[in-house]
Formats: structure tokens, sequence, C-alpha cells
RNA sequence: GCCCGAAUGGCGGAAUAGGUAGACGCAAGGGACUUAAAAUCCCUCGAAGGCAACUUCGUACCGGUUCGAUUCCGGUUUCGGGCACCA
């Protein structure tokens, strides 16, 4: 054993061994019960960022701990690899997205291992290679002939200029990222998955995953959205529109509906785009409307604005005329496109109202009239529907919120203007893209036959990989010996989908992929899946929580329902992670922008006490802005290559410093001297080890007829096994788990080596140290436990278990509160009774100082904890 | 705007189920070793007062419940994640 901790050498002699033996290869076995632990396969962007890092070693300590806990277990790694960043650098270096992304995956993959993550590579796979796809291809023709996918029109950003669509993310304050041009809607044909057909189940089954953060099934169950209102059927006023017709609005609240002063409908609408044929302004207002951001966060932040249409509907219940705006503020596509509005009682057509000069009926009154009706100030009565009555609404008039909601309800029923109606915020789920790098929607359109999904024995429709996007339109649209083809049906030439599928389409299901990864017979093998499957526990970021984490599980349902798996919900425990965030520094440019320095070129000055005064540029000396701590970015490049943290110190110390930083849900942030700290610590275990084998063969000794001190120190290792293990079993809290491994290894570096009791001891220690750091430091402990006299592997031992022996105390220190403040400690034999405890509480000296001429009222013990003496 | 979180010393964080606020680590200050440096070891370390024992204050802010609140409840502020074509 070499003197000083040379982290390169542990590490690859570590990482040899598991290489050779195919350590973390493993096969369906039936005697041992399966743990499958997946972190979120990353895009393959080009270099490992700190996010991976920690997202993949919070998984890998977990597979490592559960595989010493006896279990067979699967940690598989891929590739998210369709998506738009390889398209955007091929316009940028002129090289092919698929080589590109291969490149990049060769490159990281290297990264990978040298982190020394116990991961099954005989189970890689990468989302755009034609043997994954085919089956996702596969599937979707199997859905769409079910009527899950079916094809209508969806709303797109598209750039004039450049004559593409834009993702969101391209559209920068209205335009066009690359042209720079004002960005225009535009309706589409596209696929959607039915997503709502599941959106009960979905729901519904939120409450069996005991596994996962309330917050993430909250965010899921908000999104999903049910709601319980009423459909409400508005006739047109035949004199203002000038035909025949009905207007229907989807309302959650119709117990309000004789407050309404008018109807909205959105820019897309029938009724707005009539209006338009006769109203050049109304027209003008719809092309205004048109030149906006589909993203709903700036529909929602937006100045609203409205157009009257100069159309009337007829209230439903009174037969007033209601005056019918356009407004931008209400969305296609979502509900009916049109809403009912009700100023008196909701925030947002309040103000709309009080903007356009619309009149204000209040409906609703607080039961005690606490709350005056005030039509300059809107008042909150929606959110209380326990404390208001009816008011101003006719027949409908004192009554609470339900008996008003029920009673309108059932006329407009009676009436056949309306009907009672649960409804989902969640939309289907559009998958159509106009992009190259993705996986090719296997349609085929027929002038005769109409759309035909590609045959079985036609699949894969294969991407062609040497091509170079230009930033302009689809290039598969360009390409004749792509679309070029002959119906499936008749034979007649016909032309195949050059639309692609949303890359979350991938993503939704490679966890059932990984059990049987290279099947070419099929999306997944029956038994493989059936043995590993639900993800036991899944890792990934807290920025997934509602996407990617309700399409994987609508996905599962789907693959349920075709009988290829046999679970309900994919992922049992969900564990998400928090950012690596870093400090900023930067300068003020001339044109008012800022330059941001990365943490490295930038020396921070410190006062007598540590804290930070000031900052300056270590090329020039001037001062730096201190920016405050944000998420590692390009943009404000506080990024820190994980490459140069594992050439400097080590795998080992960089997992350890990450998982000892911050609880893994928290956000993490980076910083040099606590990975100098890590490494320390590192460097004094192995010093440690060192010593004590170096001392020689260590005779074993039972650890009976210890001394107080050695009972002590035994009881000291034997707690920080049973805290670490309730810290990292019950918590995931790794940060406290370490804590309790480094309070341990301050008792072990001052223990006594004098008897072979002592060195006996010592060994017991140095051996848990080892046990309960190797999930998080595989490579010292592995190289560590075969120097301490092992012959087998640590990753095959067993985790450790608490001798609850050791853990028994003669005496306790309790405290003493006088009215819940702190005035004492006292210690107590363990066996003390209730009363001796007062006793003994009571007589301490600072505690009678307190309650003095003072009447005792009440005590309260806390066994083992506190004594609380309320005296006044 | 809507939904979901977070806030504790100079810093990262800790505090089973309402019971000692600051575990563990970093930084800083002092000292030892050394020709010197690195490495290592020892001591101090929330604020204020006190020679000390100890006292008062202190977990973003305002209020409440309780013998006792970082923890529970109501309200506010700031920061972060998501908002359906970033992944």
């Amino acid at each position: 054993m070499h003197e000083q901790y040379q982290p390169g050498a542990v590490e690859s002699q570590a990482q040899e061994f598991w290489a050779q033996n195919k350590s973390f290869e493993v096969k369906e076995d039936s005697s041992k019960e399966p743990f499958y632990c997946l972190s979120m396969f990353p895009y393959p962007s080009g270099r490992l960022h700190m996010g991976h890092v920690r997202n993949y070693t919070i998984g890998d300590v977990i597979s490592r701990y559960q595989r010493m806990l006896g279990k067979n277990v699967m940690q598989p790694m891929g590739w998210d690899a369709f998506g738009m960043p390889a398209e955007n650098a091929a316009i940028q270096n002129k090289v092919a997205p698929a080589a590109w992304t291969y490149q990049n995956i060769d490159y990281m993959k290297k990264q990978f291992n040298q982190l020394g993550l116990a991961l099954d590579w005989s189970r890689e796979l990468a989302t755009c290679k034609p043997d994954y796809y085919r089956w996702e291809q596969w599937l979707f023709t199997r859905l769409y002939q079910k009527g899950i996918i079916y094809q209508k029109k969806g709303t797109v950003n598209w750039d004039p200029v450049d004559n593409t669509v834009l993702a969101n993310e391209q559209v920068i304050e209205g335009r066009g990222w690359r042209s720079g041009a004002l960005v225009e809607k535009r309706e589409i044909p596209m696929y959607y998955f039915k997503i709502t057909a599941y959106a009960e189940e979905l729901l519904a089954d939120l409450d069996k995953l005991d596994g996962w953060p309330e917050q993430v099934k909250t965010m899921q169950r908000n999104w999903i959205g049910k709601s319980f209102g009423a459909d409400i059927v508005f006739d047109y006023d035949k004199d203002s529109v000038g035909i025949d017709g009905q207007l229907k609005v989807y309302s959650t609240r119709p117990d309000t509906l004789m407050g309404a002063t008018y109807v909205a409908v959105a820019a897309e609408h029938p009724l707005a785009q009539r209006a338009a044929e006769s109203s050049p302004e109304v027209a003008a207002f719809i092309k205004e409307c048109q030149t906006a951001s589909t993203a709903e966060a700036d529909m929602a932040t937006m100045e609203k604005k409205g157009l009257a249409t100069g159309q009337f509907v007829i209230h439903p219940l009174t037969g007033e005329k209601l005056a019918v705006y356009v407004a931008n503020y209400v969305l296609w596509g979502y509900g009916e496109g049109a809403v009912m509005a009700v100023p008196a009682h909701d925030e947002r057509d309040f103000e709309f109202a009080n903007q356009y000069g619309l009149p204000i009926k209040q409906v609703y009154r607080s039961t005690d009239d606490s709350l005056p009706f005030n039509d300059k100030e809107w008042q909150d009565w929606y959110a209380d529907k326990d404390n208001v009555l009816t008011v101003n609404s006719g027949t409908y008039d004192n009554q609470p919120f339900q008996a008003a909601f029920d009673a309108i309800v059932a006329d407009l029923e009676a009436k056949a203007h309306g009907k009672r109606k649960t409804q989902f915020r969640l939309r289907d789920w559009g998958i159509s893209r106009q992009r190259y790098w993705g996986c090719p929607i296997p349609i085929i359109h027929c002038p005769g036959c109409g759309d035909v999904p590609v045959p079985e024995d036609q699949l894969p429709v294969v991407l062609p990989e040497n091509v170079i996007p230009d930033g302009s339109g689809n290039p598969l649209a360009k390409m004749p010996e792509f679309y070029e083809c002959q119906c499936p049906k008749c034979g007649a030439d016909a032309r195949r989908e050059t639309d692609t599928m949303d890359t979350f389409v991938e993503s939704s299901w490679y966890y059932a992929r990984y059990a049987s990864a290279k099947l070419d017979t099929g999306l997944v093998d029956k038994q493989a899946a059936d043995y590993w499957l639900p993800v036991n526990q899944y890792i990934g970021g807290i920025e997934h929580a509602i996407l990617h984490l309700l399409y994987a599980r609508f996905f599962h349902k789907l693959m349920r329902d075709e009988g290829l798996i046999g679970s309900d919900e994919p992922f049992t425990n969900l564990l998400t992670q928090g950012m690596v965030v870093a400090d900023t520094f930067y300068r003020m440019q001339p044109n008012g922008g800022r330059l941001w320095f990365n943490p490295e070129e930038v020396e921070v000055e410190l006062d007598a006490k540590g804290k930070a005064l000031g900052a300056t540029l270590k090329a020039d000396g001037q001062p730096v802005q201190i920016g405050g701590t944000e998420k590692m970015s390009k943009s404000k490049n506080n990024g820190v290559d994980p490459q140069v943290m594992i050439d400097q110190y080590g795998a080992d110390t960089c997992r350890l410093f990450m998982m000892f930083a911050a609880p893994p849900e928290m956000s993490l942030e980076w910083s040099d001297s606590g990975i100098e700290g890590a490494s320390r610590f590192l460097r004094r275990v192995w010093r440690l080890a060192h010593k004590h084998v170096s001392a020689g063969p260590v005779n074993r000794v039972a650890p009976d007829n210890l001394s107080a001190e050695q009972k002590e120190l035994r009881r000291g290792i034997h707690a920080a096994i049973e805290h670490a293990s309730r810290d990292i079993s019950q918590h995931h809290k790794f940060n406290t788990a370490i804590a309790q491994v480094m309070t341990l290894m301050n008792t072990l570096e001052k223990a006594p080596t004098e008897t072979d009791l002592d060195r006996s001891l010592l060994q017991e220690g140095l051996e848990s140290v080892c046990l309960l750091l190797s999930p998080i430091a595989p490579h010292i402990s592995h190289v560590i436990w075969q120097q301490l006299g092992h012959n087998t592997p640590i990753i095959d031992e067993q985790w450790p278990v608490a001798d609850a022996a050791a853990l028994v105390q003669d005496s306790l220190q309790l405290v003493v509160q006088v009215n819940g403040k702190l005035r004492g400690h006292i210690e107590v034999p363990a066996s003390a009774s209730r009363e001796e405890v007062e006793a003994s509480a009571r007589s301490n000296e600072n505690v009678l100082r307190h309650i003095e001429g003072q009447t005792i009222r009440k005590v309260i013990v806390v066994p083992g904890k506190l004594v609380n003496i309320v005296a006044n």
C-alpha cells in the first residue's frame, strides 16, 4: 500500500477490476430480488456537465447501496440522442447531426467510465438508432390503428423569413432567433396522442405513487386539472351576427352565469372570423393577435387587449344581449376558444371590463357583508365559496355556491342550453415536428387511401443520416428519395410523411427498452419486463416534474394496454434532484450588456472574518462585480468543467463532494474549497488505513471486557453505522450519512493502538468506514478493503448492520428548561424513573435560581430528551 | 399571470414525529512542526454584555397556536423550477 493517496492509480485499479469481471452486467435471476435503478438519460451535448455528474452519482450511490443489501441491481445507460442542438450544431459547423451526435456519445461514455459508475453497458441504447426507433414507429402504427393517435390542426410559431417552424425557445421577444423576423402563428396539420383519454387514470393513479415527492404529484394534479363545471350555450343574436347559430363556452362557475356581462372569443374563432369579413378593424386586430407567441406564459403576462365585434349573443337564462369581444387572452385550441365573462367575480374579466367600460354585475355577496361591493376594486369572492350567497340573480338569490350551481345547471339542461361537464386542463399531446433530426412518423399519404400507417414488415422508416440542415424548412421535405413512395394498400404513388416526432416520445419508453435493449423481435421481452419493471428508483431533475414524467406515465399505460407490460405505473420511487449552481462575476459593457467571467478567472477578496469584500479579475487586477449564485450555464459563464475536477482530484473526491455539499433535492453550490475539503478527508482515510495496515496483521479479539473508553469507541462505530444507514435508506440524505463517517474518522484517528483489542477495534472501525463509504467513493473503498485483508471485492459485501448491544448507554444527558428556556444539563442513569429525572432536574443549581420564589405549575418530561419546568 | 418549491452563522449545510439552534465540512484567526514552503496537528469561531458563572437577542418579514415553534397555522417579501416545440 502506497503511503500517499494517489487517486489516479487507485481509480484505474478499481475500474479495471470491474471491467474485467463485468461486475455490473446483470441478468434476470429469479432467485434474487431485482432492483432497477435509473437516472434520466442524458442528451449527448458534447461533454458532461456538473448536473450530469450529480444526477449519475446519486443513481450510482443508490445502486451500489442496494447491491450491498443483496439485490440484483440493474443500472443501465443510454442516450436521448435526437433533438434540436444537433441541428443547430450542424448549421453552425456544417457537420451532419448524426456524426456530431455519435462523436459526443463516444466522448461522454469515456467520461462516464472515469466517474466509476456501476453501469451495465451491455444494455446501452441510443434513441437515434433504427434498432431503437423502429419500435417507437411500430407502437405508433398500432396506436394509430386504435385511434389513440389522430390528426388535427395545431398552432405553431412560423418564421416567415426562414420559412420554418420555431420552437418556443427560438422565439426571442416575438422574433425568430436567427432571422429576427416577427413570428406569426400558423395552423398546420399535426398528429396528436389522445392523452386526455387517460386523464382520469393519470390523475387517480397519482394516489398510488407513495414513493413520489408530494410536490411533484401536486404539480401533476394541477396540470391535469380536473374541474367540475358546465357547457353553456348562447344563441347568436341573428340581427347582429347575420346567421343563426350557437356559441358554446365551458365554465367552472356556471353559478355566476347571472353575472355574465359579455363573452370573449379567440381570434381564430368562427365568430371573430365572420366579424372580420365585414370589419377591417376586427380583421386588423385578428392579424395583430396572430403575431404573438404561442407560449402560455407570454399569453398570461401580455397586456389584455380586445375589440368589440359588433356581434351579440343571447343570455340563455335572461334573454339579455351580451356583446361578443375578440380578445387576445382567449386561447384557441383550448376548450371552446370562447369564454363567458363575469367581471364582478373574476380578476381578469374585471380588469378587461374596466379597460373597455363593460358592465360589472355583482352576483355574490359575503354572508356577513364584510366585503362591500366596490366596482373600483375587485373582491375575491371566487376564492371563498363558503361564506357567500347569491345576489342580483333573480330566482337564484340567497343561495350558497353549490345550490346556485345546481339550480342554474338544471335550468340550462332543461332549456337544452347547457350541460354539466367534467373537464380537464390537460390537452392532447401534439407530436409532429417539422424537423430533420427526429424519429420519422411512419405514415404514408396516399391520394386514394388517405393516411396509411407503414406496415410492420416495412419498418423501420429509416432517417437518412448524411443530411446537413441549413436552418430553413425541413430537409426531409426537400428529399424526394425520402418522401417518394408507394401506398402500402393500393400501390399507387404516394408521399411519405416528412414530419418527425417530438423527442419526448423517445424518452417516454426508453426505461422499458432497457429490460431487453438488444431484442430485435419486439419492443420488450415480456419475461424481462416482468422481472425488471417497474423502475424501483428513478432519478432526475425537478424540471422534468410535469412533462417528461407525465408522458412516461402515459406511455406506460399505453404499453400496458398493448399487452407489452404488466404494471400500471413506470416509476415506483422518484427522486428529483436540485440544480448545480455557482457564483457569477461580470463587468458592465459600454452597450449596457454584461460580460461574464468564469469563477476560475476571478480572485475574491475576503475580510478578516472571511466575508467577501469584492472581486478582481486575475488577468488585469481590476475589479469585477459579484453577480450572485446562479445555475451553471454557458450564458453566465459560471460553469465548472467536471473533467478538470476529475483530472485534478479524482472521481471519488468529486463524488464525495457532490454528495456531501447538499441533500439531493436541494440546489448544490459549487465550491472549490469544498472539493478541497473532500479531497482532504479521503487522504485522511487513506493515511489512517496505511498506518494501520503497515503495523502488521491484526489479531482479531472478541469485543468483550472493553474499558469505558473502548466501549465508547465501539459505540461510535456502531452509532455511525446506525445513523448513516438510516440517513441513506429513509431519505437519501447522503450528506448527513457522510457527516457520520467523518465524525467516526475523527474518533478513529485519536484511538489508541497499543493492545490487540485496540487494533481489533480500529480494524472494525476502518472496515465500517470502507463499507459506509463504498457506494459514494467506490474506488478508494475497493482498494483499502483489499488492504484490510479481504479477498472478495467490497461491491459484493453486505451493508453493515449496527450491533444493538454496542449502542447501549449507561447514562444519559438531559436538558433542563424553565418555561421553555434552556437552564442546565443533568446526567441521569439510563434506567432512571420519571420521578428521579424530575428530582434531579429540580435540584440543578441554575434551575433553582430561575424558579426561586415561583410556583411550579407543571413539569414536562420528554423521556431521554428533556425536562421542562413551568413556573410563575 | 398561473402552478410548485426554497429562505438558518462569513459560506455549504445539520436539527427522528413540536423538545439543547448551528452536527459535519469550508473559510477565517491564533499556535505547533519545518531552514522554508506544502502537507499535517492543536485551539478559537452566530451577535451583544460579562474576569467568569452566566444573561439577553437570534432560523427572510409580520402576526397566531403551544409549557416549548427552524418545525404547525394565517399573511407578506425575495429567489428558483415549470407553463405543453429546450431537454
